[in-house]
DNA sequence: CGCAGTTTTGATAGCCCTCAAGGGACGTGG
DNA sequence: CCACGTCCCTTGAGGGCTATCAAAACTGCG
């Protein structure tokens, strides 16, 4: 099972850096140190687990190819998929002190995962930091602030994840996650002309989005009769971005 | 209008200190500065904002008495309660470098709420803080390392909600919501005898599951009819909370 | 060429929503 | 003391969105 034709094609797998280095300006050491740790990657098969629920102490680690997921499942075999992992998205870089019940992390296909000890040693030694009070204006630089973005995004993805299973419909919901993922998707490069990379069954975005493998299918259905979307292979084509936005009612993550 | 009358009879008004000290120990110049925030509460009516929308810098506050909760609107007047805050409950104390679009903070009863700015400007000072990698045994002792437990307690509230509105049912959500106030609260000692103040009307606990007030009126009569809750004024008792457990399927906030 | 996984389709049912209206609690004002 | 408004809870009826069950078409693969 090829991980992701396409994506290789989009774009080379330096995708931590790229993600990590949009979130704040890093320090040439701290590039390099980052470039060392995505040196060698692991392969990984699809529906690992990379942290298992409750773990106390999760390895650091980075996604660089491949998409996973933060899962929960109930006790009947209901499962919910709480945030999508992309190419470039960190995994327990949180220190916790506690085995927290997170539900665990799992590949949705088959990825490349390095181990990011380092990483948090490095942000925890500090370096370029803003720590000052800064009132806000700062934006801070160095790898301790990249890792702050990102751990402020991941609660952004969550809150967004929030409102689309509470107050929007199915139609709204695909539409709303589809935008999401190109957003996040860009950041990396992973899209061209609003078409990336999808390879994810319609039973793992059902989970994703809180619904039926048999609606989600006849969801996306409408959305390709709409002219909304396109698919191919494993690819998806947004066709038309302004008009989905205006469905998801999609407010970005953007700065301003 | 009386804010909370059980509340207070439940417990005195220092939760911002019992609910940091539960996360870490403080130090007791720590805990000094926390009574000195918290000396002179604000009151604040319903309905206030807190915090607007996109808000680039956010005041540090912390929430000393009554409920409030972040929320997000859709366009067409949809309206999502992300996350439900409690007395003691902490209201922009990460630092953003960006105007996030998080939704806004507001109160849901009347509050009283204190500036945090110097809790936010010690911890960054750090402390006693527990830096070191420790392998994930440490738990960190110290106002930094309560402030980061918050904010892990407060990714937590957000996974559970994302599992409520995503794969359970009403019923499943109100029994596993109802079980995760009780948790919260009793780190302050707002509950006895599984016995809590209830402030809100059906109408926010419907934006906050996700559900129609009509669903939700219907819901808490099930839930009455059934034994598992009782209602009395504003206050509210769990009278079978090994059977809510099961019911929810709920994996509390647990260190082991 | 059959197998396993995925997508698709049809039929039926159910959870939950919407609309609408009545009742109760509480505070205000006459 | 009672009329009256407001807010909240409650109830009824009808319908729609979505789930479930079942099975067929499709795809990639050994």
């Amino acid at each position: 099972m090829p991980a992701e034709p396409l994506a290789r094609s989009l774009g080379p797998p330096d995708a931590v850096l790229r993600r990590l280095s949009a979130y704040a300006p890093l320090a040439p050491d701290e590039e390099a140190l980052l470039r060392q740790i995505t040196a060698r990657p692991a392969p990984v098969a699809p529906r690992t687990e990379l942290v298992r629920d409750g773990d106390a102490a999760p390895r650091p680690q980075v996604l660089v190819e491949g998409w996973a997921c933060r899962q929960r499942l109930l006790a009947d075999g209901r499962r919910q998929i709480v945030v999508v992992l992309l190419p470039g998205d960190l995994i327990g870089l949180d220190r916790r002190r506690r085995p927290l019940p997170f539900g665990s992390v799992t590949t949705l296909t088959a990825a490349q995962v390095c181990e990011a000890g380092p990483l948090r040693e490095r942000a925890a030694r500090g370096g370029a930091a803003g720590d000052g009070t800064g009132a806000g204006t700062g934006e801070g630089t160095g790898l301790a602030a990249a890792l702050r973005q990102a751990r402020e995004m991941e609660e952004i993805w969550l809150v967004n994840q929030v409102v689309r299973l509470g107050r929007q419909t199915a139609y709204e919901r695909v539409a709303h996650f589809l935008l999401e993922l190109r957003e996040r998707l860009s950041t990396v490069d992973r899209v061209q002309d609003d078409r990336f990379s999808f390879p994810i069954t319609q039973e793992v975005l059902a989970d994703a989005l809180g619904l039926s493998v048999v609606h989600m299918n006849r969801t996306m259905q409408q959305l390709r009769r709409d002219g909304l979307i396109e698919q191919r292979a494993t690819a998806i084509t947004l066709r038309d971005v302004p008009a989905l936005v205006s469905i998801a009612d999609y407010a970005g993550a953007h700065g301003a």
